[in-house]
DNA sequence: TGTACATCAGTGAACGCGCGTTCACTGATGTAC
DNA sequence: TGTACATCAGTGAACGCGCGTTCACTGATGTAC
């Protein structure tokens, strides 16, 4: 998966084969889970199956590239949904975009949800690459309460403290993400990152079958519930 | 799985018997995430692979069973945390010990916490024989609300009211739950439950490795400020 | 209490399958002179 | 512009592996009379 001669036809040839690879893996996601399987693909390919080697060192490669793709793509959507908020002093219109942003692209690609929030893929260790990619959401979230506090527009009442031993992690995390907030803020911020994400978890993985209906209304309700926490009111 | 002679010496046995292929598999699933073998299994009971086949008709059977055990054990957990508080109207108290007994269950087990809160396992079908487990965490939780507003100790400020599509599911689900309580704290204790699992996934799935270390305390904080969020003091 | 029969647990061989990966190869496509 | 060589994509056979499941069987353990 590497470029061996950039620019010429044939590497870009190359490029698109591989990208062929890597979407009809997705696809097979979507049927077996994680436990993708080299041989399927080429078959998909109209390939023999030594053919993929040309393309990808081994299986464990092109997980990665699965997740690290995965990653980036869940990041740039919602990047692009709260850019499309007009007005940048609506805090909470932005929240709601982003959260609202991130449970459209994971109801598309379920599988690739499941890749990057559902259970760990046996065997296979995620490399320190991934780290800052998968961080591109609470990036996002985190400029929003940033401007926000900024304006004098984020206010929590009753602010319950961290106790000690968590500040100086809840320090270091804010910042990166939002240098202006507090350790408690900060805190509330990761609960409701984490009660988006339970969120949708929870409607991916069918928690709410037979329960829930209406599964966008409900996190609509969900988002604006936790903006109301954070001290982001519409 | 089925007792063919009930009560007499061979019945006990094959019972000992299949709880110990049980044991084995869910050891397995530690290893090997959900894709267990029953050939692995056989061998490590030393027997060969066609002799599993005397208690279990077929591996989606043993998976089946497992995640009925896991459902379960979890709901056993959930309502013994919560039945050791003495002072039953200490709501905050049992809120907190109750959070607290799901998450050790699942620390202690994180591959089974998988197997029922993780990614689907694909080409499996959940029968509707899990319905009724899966609730009981659930089930526990609303008791210590109902209690609590029973009491007049429920009191949520701002109350954000969901929207008329949600209201009659959320009322179905609160008549098993909590009978007492409204449609908008029904709505505010899914939430909570939302967050809290959200929080288990994140730490067994290791979305906060190398960010928080004391990933107790930091979930302590978590299930006390949804505590003050649901309303319940301490 | 003793025997005859039925029930069960476990064996061993076999089925057909799919997998990841390696290797020596063919033939087409690019590159250097 | 034409030729010689190097680079690459894709082939086909093979490796060793593990899997779920079936089947005819042996021998031990229980049950009925």
């Amino acid at each position: 998966m590497t470029d061996r001669t950039a620019g010429s036809i044939r590497a870009r040839v190359r490029a698109e084969m591989i990208d062929e690879i890597k979407d009809v893996a997705r696809r097979q996601l979507a049927a077996n889970g994680a436990d993708l399987s080299l041989r399927a693909i080429a078959r998909d390919l109209d390939m023999v199956s030594s053919a993929i080697y040309r393309y990808v060192s081994n299986r464990d490669e092109l997980l990665t590239a699965l997740i690290l793709d995965a990653y980036n793509s869940m990041g740039e959507a919602a990047e692009a949904a709260g850019a499309k908020v007009r007005d940048r002093t609506d805090y909470f219109g932005r929240w709601l975009a982003v959260a609202h942003g991130l449970r459209a692209w994971a109801v598309a690609r379920p599988h690739e949800y499941a890749l990057i929030y559902g259970s760990p893929v046996p065997g296979y260790a995620a490399t320190q690459d991934t780290v800052a990619p998968s961080m591109r959401p609470v990036v996002v979230l985190g400029a929003i309460l940033d401007d926000a506090h900024a304006a004098g527009r984020l206010v929590v009442a009753d602010l319950l403290r961290p106790e000690p031993v968590l500040r100086p992690e809840l320090a270091q995390i804010k910042d990166v993400v939002a240098p202006g907030i507090s350790e408690a803020v900060m805190a509330q911020a990761l609960i409701a990152w984490t009660e988006v994400f339970g969120a949708i978890s929870f409607e991916l993985f069918g928690r709410f079958n037979n329960t829930i209906t209406d599964l966008e209304a409900w996190f609509d309700h969900q988002a604006r519930v936790m903006a109301a926490f954070l001290g982001l009111t519409g």
